[in-house]
Parts: C-alpha cells; structure tokens; sequence
DNA sequence: CCCCTGGTTACGGTTTGCCGTAATAAAAAT
DNA sequence: ATTTTTATTACGGCAAACCGTAACCAGGGG
C-alpha cells in the first residue's frame, strides 16, 4: 500500500491539487516541498526516522528562483533519492518532455509511474495510483504510442552520423570530406543524397527540416 | 467588486486549485470550463439571462483532443468574449508564453491581468485578485524585466509562421500563396528569405535545420 | 571466365534556396 | 504637401539540394 507520499513540485498550482488529490485517495499522510533539496531532506530525515516514504511524486523541472540549490531538476532528485532509498516508488508529473527522455526513464528503472500534466491529469493521477498500490507501473498508453511512432524507422549508425553532421551545420557537399576522413565507407555525395531520400520517403518527410526535428524530438541528436 | 468569476483552464490540476483559490477569497459564484467553447457557451448564458460574469479566468494555449472546437486557444476566447461583453475583466494564467506577446495583451488592454503558472502562482493570483477588486490591473514587475534581459531573439508572430509552415513541409516558394490566403502582412517571398537570414544570422546557426530543431526544441512549434 | 546482383560512385539537368540590388509602396517627419 | 525614412516587393545570378541515369566495382555462382 501506498501510505506516506511526498510531493515535490514548485507550483503551487500543480502542488496543491496534488495534494487534494491525496486527500481524495485517501493517503494517509503527504508531505510536499516546492525545491528538490527540501524534498530531499525529507526523504533523508524520514528514512532516518525509520518511517520512510512509500512514493516520491516530483516535476521534472524546477524554476530556478535565486534560492541556491544542491539539487536543480527532478532527475537529479530521483538519482539522489534512489541512492539512499532505492526501494521507494517515483512517479513523475511533468509538462511537456519529450517521449523518449520519459521512455528512457522507465527502461532504466528510474521511474514507476508518469503523468502528464494535460487535460485529465486529476484523472491520470489517479489512476496511476492505483497501479502503483498494485504493484503495477503506470505507463500511460500515449506516451507508448508516440515512441512507437518515432521507433518505426531503423536508423543505421551511417544515417545518424549524417543527421548529426547536417545539424552541426555541414552543408551536404562537405560530408564526403569528412567520411573519408573518417573513413566511413559510403562516402560519395551520391549516397549521402540517396540515403536522406530514403529516409524521408519511408518516414514521408517532405523536407530535411522535418527530418531533423524528428531526429531531435526522438534523441538521436 | 469581483462576485462571479469563469475559469477557462483544460488542465484539471490547475483549474482545480484555481476554484480552491476562489473559494478562498469568498468569490460568491464561480464556474469552470475545460474547453474554451464550452467558457464561451456559459459567458453568452450568463450575459443573455443578465447576471454576466465580472471576471474571466483563462488559459492562453489550450490541447487539442480531438474534440473540435470552435475557438481554439485563450485569445480568440478573449476577443470572442470582448465582442458580447466588453465590460468583462480578463486575467491571464499562463504557462510559459513570451513576455512580449503578454505586454502587447496589455498595451491593446485585451487583458487586465497576467500571472504565470510557476512558483508562488497562487499568491500571485490572490494579489492580481485583489488588485482587480480594487479597479487595477495587475501586471507583474517580472514581466517587465524579462522584456528588458531577454537578450535571446524575440521571434514575432510573423517568424513563428513561417517556421511553422516550413515545419510543415512547405517550401519557401509556396509560402506566399498561404501568407496572401490568410492576409498576413508581408508575403512576398524575398521578405520570407530576407527574415530567415536574420534570424539565422542572429542567432548564429548556418542553415534552416538547425533553425527547426531550436524552435522545436524551445516550443516554439 | 563471364554473368549476375547489390551497392557505390560519377555526372547532368532541374528545382529550390540564398543573397544582393534596385524599384516601389507605405509611413514618418518636416 | 513634399521630402526623408522605412518597409516591402521584384528580379537575377549563383550555390546548394534534389533526382534520375548510367558507369563502376565488389563478390558469388554458373
């Protein structure tokens, strides 16, 4: 059961209907922090106590506000709290992160549950509680089909390091210098050019712009 | 004084503690709304039965889940609004939206009050609250000074079109059709080029993909 | 040895984007 | 009202990207 939850999470906004929403699941205690280091010391003082917290509620990221902080996001806060408490459960709240950052999280273990911060995010967060206490991880089923989405086309070591190239600002034309000198073995501007085509056929891009978006919203960059 | 109060919000976190925070100022009526339309529906209600609201609470941008909607983000509720009821107030409540567009709201007095959803959000919504009471608008110092040290680029209206337009798969060559189509001031290509090269000079990048992947990766998309 | 096949490279033509300059329109200032 | 300033548009040359075709070069089988 989830029993001792702390929140953390620097809008007050966000803070408080979290804290509603406890009340409304009936929790039987919650503790909120509006900075990552007074969350932590939370966790630190309630672990010592030998009354730890069954599950960390926290935001991805936290405005800086001037007050120095040891801690600066959430990630940095789940890592520092699973190396003192690995068992406690996580459950992120976040606004807009790209998929495969969330994605990562959960294949590394780092998280148990997240949330999105939208439309019916009362109602995810219920839900989400409610796979947690059995023992379930919450993975919203939107967020599987935007990896999906992006997950479709393989990319050969060959296309990114192309990709990435143009995103430094190489012009196509001064590829095949470079893959020479890297000896990469197609390297003919031909090939380069054929290859993007490829791409952008298969993925139905009309442009290499929104190839390179792509390539940037799915963290090949 | 401020007695009927219509919250305009699709997240339901915030729209919750919004309605907490009414309540806690002994607001006498309030109602919300998690799609614009549906604001608008009840505000036209309100109005023609003679018991208006004397304040609309909104959000600027709003999700699109597939339900279709005739107004589609905060503004266009405001001046939708303004054109059956021009007395209402209107505070805006904002996630991250650009400092300039928030003054210009000011300046053309669309809007009698701005807060940002970030820390203290709830303060500084009592505050604007009691200023609105008190016949005031409430504009936040850090708004202002966020124009001042925002030495990043600020993209206008103008700019964001066209990396929109080009993100989805236009070509430069077939954008002036569209701008002429939808009366968009400059919409000859030579300004369309011309603007880019600005843009790409001042911020330093060397060709358009680099451009799209920051916007994207700024949210400007 | 030749032929076949898959992949790479070379080349030419066309389109698109890039960039400077000049003409024109609109706005501001006098 | 006319000049000055500013913004927008039109045009042209050039570079880059796009795209098709054909030549080239492995290796595998007949």
């Amino acid at each position: 059961m989830i029993d001792k939850v702390i929140i953390a999470e620097d809008h007050e906004f966000a803070n408080l209907s979290v804290q509603k929403t406890m009340e409304d699941l009936k929790v039987k205690q919650y503790d909120y922090a509006f900075y990552c280091d007074d969350a932590f010391a939370k966790i630190q003082l309630a672990q010592k106590k030998g009354e730890p917290y069954d599950l960390l509620i926290t935001d991805l990221s936290f405005e800086d506000d001037g007050t120095p902080q040891q801690i600066h996001d959430g990630i940095e806060l789940i890592r520092a709290v699973r190396a003192i408490q690995p068992s406690i459960l996580v459950l992120i709240l976040s606004g807009q992160h790209r998929p495969v950052d969330i994605h990562n999280l959960f294949e590394h273990n780092e998280v148990d549950a997240y949330v999105r911060k939208a439309r019916h995010d009362v109602q995810e967060l219920k839900s989400a509680m409610h796979a947690l206490s059995k023992g379930q991880r919450y993975y919203p089923g939107s967020l599987a089909q935007q990896i999906k989405r992006s997950n479709t086309y393989e990319f050969t070591d060959f296309d990114i390091t192309i990709i990435r190239l143009l995103n430094e600002g190489y012009q196509q034309n001064e590829i095949p210098a470079y893959l020479k000198e890297h000896n990469i073995k197609p390297s003919s501007l031909s090939s380069i050019e054929k290859r993007l085509n490829q791409i952008r056929e298969e993925l139905g891009f009309l442009n290499n712009q929104q190839l390179m978006v792509f390539c940037s919203n799915a963290g090949l960059l």
